[in-house]
DNA sequence: AATTGGCACTCAGGGCCCAGGAGTGCCAAG
DNA sequence: CTTGGCACTCCTGGGCCCTGAGTGCCAATT
């Protein structure tokens, strides 16, 4: 139903929209591509184009702009992912290089794939309920509240204060934290939740409160604690993309966590490039914007999301192309430490 | 040189301007206050006023709006400090309580201080400096790595991997551990560069390479490593005010943690609310901002800044008001814990 | 059946003009 | 020092026209 040179005219619009950020005309097409037909049979295909749904004309004679749906004809079959060149491949390296823990490497990561797509980068801290438990450490704050920091092998740690309902001494405090790296260095965090539940058994009787305090924000900490921190930056590219009074909305949601954590979320799961356009995102305020984006994590394992968000006119192989090679060397990164 | 009536006009110019956004005129003034002179009178003193550089008119034949010297007076000489309403504490309360960990308190005063504001609002994670180490702990990764965590009193926990020129065992370790426990703990970060400075001789020779590398990185981590963080919230308050080309400018100041730090920096140390206005900021980018901001830590020490950030047409008394009771209450929650 | 040149039509955007109105500065009188 | 009067400025918004890019349709061509 679409012959090789309507796709081509689709091709074309988009690159030229993409680039210009004008309305292109059947003229303008012909011109700069060379495609050898005149521009009265560009007209027929794009009307072909328009009654099909894949570009509309902002107003009656002007040239004619994707719609969300050109933008993901074009995703899906007409362009691939466009490699990076070397110069930026080096670029990633210098500046992923000597980063020495989980924030530093995900804190650059986002200003790395804002700089790189001059979009807005969005980076989710890499999940803990796949990873393992390293270390737990327990620290007395006072004589009924603890410092309880969780290490796991991905490099992260979380912390908590503990309010024990009943005082408690240094010895037992030894004790519980013996027990506790017993039982629950290297499980996976999944597993954590059927562990601690037979902890109790192991401590004495008097013991058995506090320790219960401790367990019961354990668990917090890694089980219910499914709010994982989605990091945001490169906000100030924005405001060259007109989204004319849209901006405020899109500010809004970036601020969101919950709402950039269903974003990441609706775009699945796998280590592939996804890419989710416009009225695609079924985010309050996001629905003129596009994402890019893919799983990341030591190794092959996808244990986070990353990825850049723009307007629906973006540059997507290249956006596809950073985000890939990106999540690539993060990966790497993650998985050497 | 400025007699009670202008000063009054002043005063009247600036909260129409604020309210409204809009240059005054003589006939508004002393329609909506109740000033009892015509519109004459106020034209000859918008003159002086003008002349002395307190206003300007955009054109000729418009309003006056203030300068930022105008924004000064008003804010040394004219206008108090206006107190919440009850309902803002009671949100101010609710909204804090529950806070665990320092992560989790700067985070909800952020979004605290931008709700509050309607404004920008940046907040610097409390400085090491000034607060005592708590705690320290190492953890093995592999037998060259370890995992650095450094625990101080206001809560906060440093972590940095060691990578060692040398094997270490589990033994090494565990006494490394308690020399440094035992030399360190309580000891002002301030101080610490001193005592690690002895600590080669604690150690046997044997173990004095991994040492050395355990004792730079501790070095690094509380005395070298001044980029304290700024945490940025509410930027989608910046849409409202017509910042109308500079918004870029702004946004991507807001985005340099550098940036951030120098601008908190420039306002000085106290506890009191302090106000810096527009040009009277050095900071590029954020020329035509206004920031208010004030120093806060546990109980009265001033361990870091916090404050919001806005247009110079700023509602400098709420603005001052809600700095000065958050910052109050974040300090309160730190002293508990 | 697809392509092409010709042609009439549409409409957003820019330039221009004009009137209205808010605001000013100045001056002379109270 | 204050005030009313007055002439002047100039921004703002609306209306108007024109231009140019772009379209849809049609008849002719391949």
């Amino acid at each position: 139903m679409l012959d090789d040179r309507k796709l081509a005219v689709l091709r074309a619009i988009v690159e030229d929209f993409v680039s210009t950020n004008e309305p292109v005309g059947s003229k303008a097409l012909v011109d700069r591509h060379n495609l050898d037909v005149s521009p009265a049979t560009i007209r027929n295909d794009m009307a072909i184009l328009e009654e099909q749904g894949y570009i509309v004309q902002p107003h009656t004679s002007a040239g004619r702009i994707p719609t969300d749906l050109g933008y993901r004809l074009f995703v899906d079959r007409l362009s691939g992912v466009k490699p990076l060149s070397a110069a930026e491949r080096r670029a990633i390296e210098t500046f992923l290089a000597g980063a020495y823990d989980l924030d530093t490497v995900v804190m650059r990561t986002v200003r790395l794939l804002a700089q790189l797509t001059r979009q807005v980068a969005v980076v989710q801290y890499p999940s803990l309920t796949r990873s393992a438990i390293r270390h737990i450490e327990l620290v007395p704050l006072s004589d009924r509240r603890l410092l309880l920091v969780v290490i796991t092998d991905t490099g992260r740690v979380e912390q908590r204060t503990v309010e024990l309902p009943g005082e408690i001494g240094e010895e037992s405090i030894t004790q519980l934290r013996a027990v506790l790296n017993a039982c629950l260095d290297g499980r996976k965090l999944a597993d954590v939740a059927s562990v601690v539940a037979e902890l109790p058994n192991r401590v004495s009787a008097v013991e058995r409160p506090n320790a219960a305090a401790v367990f019961s924000v354990i668990l917090e900490t890694v089980v219910e604690r499914h709010e994982e921190r989605v990091v945001v930056g490169g906000a100030a590219n924005l405001t060259q993309a007109d989204f004319s009074r849209g901006l405020h909305e899109v500010l809004e949601a970036l601020e969101e966590q919950v709402v950039l954590m269903r974003l990441l979320g609706e775009s699945g799961d796998q280590a592939i490039v996804t890419v989710r356009i416009g009225s695609e995102n079924e985010v309050d305020g996001l629905r003129s914007t596009s994402l890019v984006a893919t799983g990341y994590g030591a190794g092959n394992q996808s244990l986070a999301r990353l990825g850049v968000l723009g307007p629906t006119r973006m540059d997507y192989p290249t956006a596809m192309g950073a985000v890939r090679a990106v999540a690539r060397y993060v990966g790497q990164i993650l998985a050497e430490s």
